[in-house]
DNA sequence: ATGGTCATGTAACAGGTTACATGATTAT
DNA sequence: ATAATCATGTAACCTGTTACATGACCAT
């Protein structure tokens, strides 16, 4: 979500192509979504339209055509804007990583508000999973189609569950 | 994703309009994906033209306009066919959710294949996500941006360690 | 009678996916 | 020479999101 924010991430890291950017799986960001290159190069063209980009044409010479984006001011005013703006609600959780590597580029910028905020979000969660785990699965004798049901329910707290380990081990490296 | 075939095992729970689809959060399916009801609506037309479905015109007999829609056997089979095939590459873990859940109302289609698949997928994934920890963050000393990207990494072997753990306790329910 | 919930739908738009297309460079 | 990789793009389509709209039923 929000594929501008992670590009301009990327981009901070290392200027780069559309092409170079379709292909990095190396380091965290691009574990967790994938954009398409007609994605990317579509939201590489809006920004360089709204000013956030600078296009270096051609920086071979040769006759091979590419293009290095280079993030501008107006691009870092903005990304810096996006980490500190709390997303409402919805998922998160994937935004909140590419916030955290914002702020590994940048330097600091308030994500600590933002983990806070999901912190509360998910342990709501899990206490509503744990309810109905109570109120829907604490009989031992269950049928085996209560078993299978049970265990989709168990993928959700179990989720809930590390998802909220992590927070408290990355929580001290930005607050 | 593949939201028909969400929709089709919900039915068969219990056959129920668009609006009563829309607002189910209570069992199981539904904690993980939302659909909006213009979303739902719209596969319910699909479906219905496809022959999967059975509508029920006005059920109250009241001025109420209702539909209550009801798998046909078509829909049953489409749904079984679909438990049986492998996904292909891509994010099949939403999918296997709802295929525990069709297994669990259908009975036995063969999901313990797709789990396993899976198993070797996330197990992959898992090295190497080690790998690039060993390679990038074995060094004692890492300045804080390094311990941010390291914070992004651990989130994904945290997510698939946790993913290996719940298949093995499920593994044993569909096997 | 007023507001909330039940219930379905149309329309416009934004975002993502797939197919197709082109051409330069590098390696065999 | 040929294939693989680098590199960018257009077009069509499908899915998802948001806004708008309508009307029945129910409780106060």
């Amino acid at each position: 979500m929000s594929i501008q924010h992670a590009l301009l991430t990327s981009l901070l890291e290392k200027p780069s192509s559309g092409y170079e950017l379709a292909n990095r799986f190396d380091h965290s960001i691009g574990y967790f979504w994938q954009a398409t290159h007609q994605q990317i190069y579509r939201e590489l063209g809006r920004m360089t339209e709204a000013g956030w980009l600078l296009v270096e044409h051609n920086p071979t010479g040769t006759g091979r055509r590419k293009k290095i984006y280079h993030v501008l001011d107006a691009g870092r005013q903005e990304l810096a804007r996006w980490v500190g703006d709390s997303g409402g609600p919805g998922r998160n959780d994937q935004a909140l990583l590419i916030k955290l590597r914002a702020e590994a580029v940048m330097g600091p910028l308030g994500v600590d508000r933002e983990l806070r905020r999901l912190v509360e979000q998910h342990q709501q969660r899990l206490q509503m999973y744990r309810d109905i785990e109570q109120r829907d699965f604490s009989n031992p004798t269950m049928s085996h189609a209560q078993k299978l049901q049970y265990a989709v329910l168990r993928m959700g707290i179990k989720t809930e569950e590390n998802w909220l380990a992590w927070a408290k081990e990355t929580l001290p490296l930005v607050e």
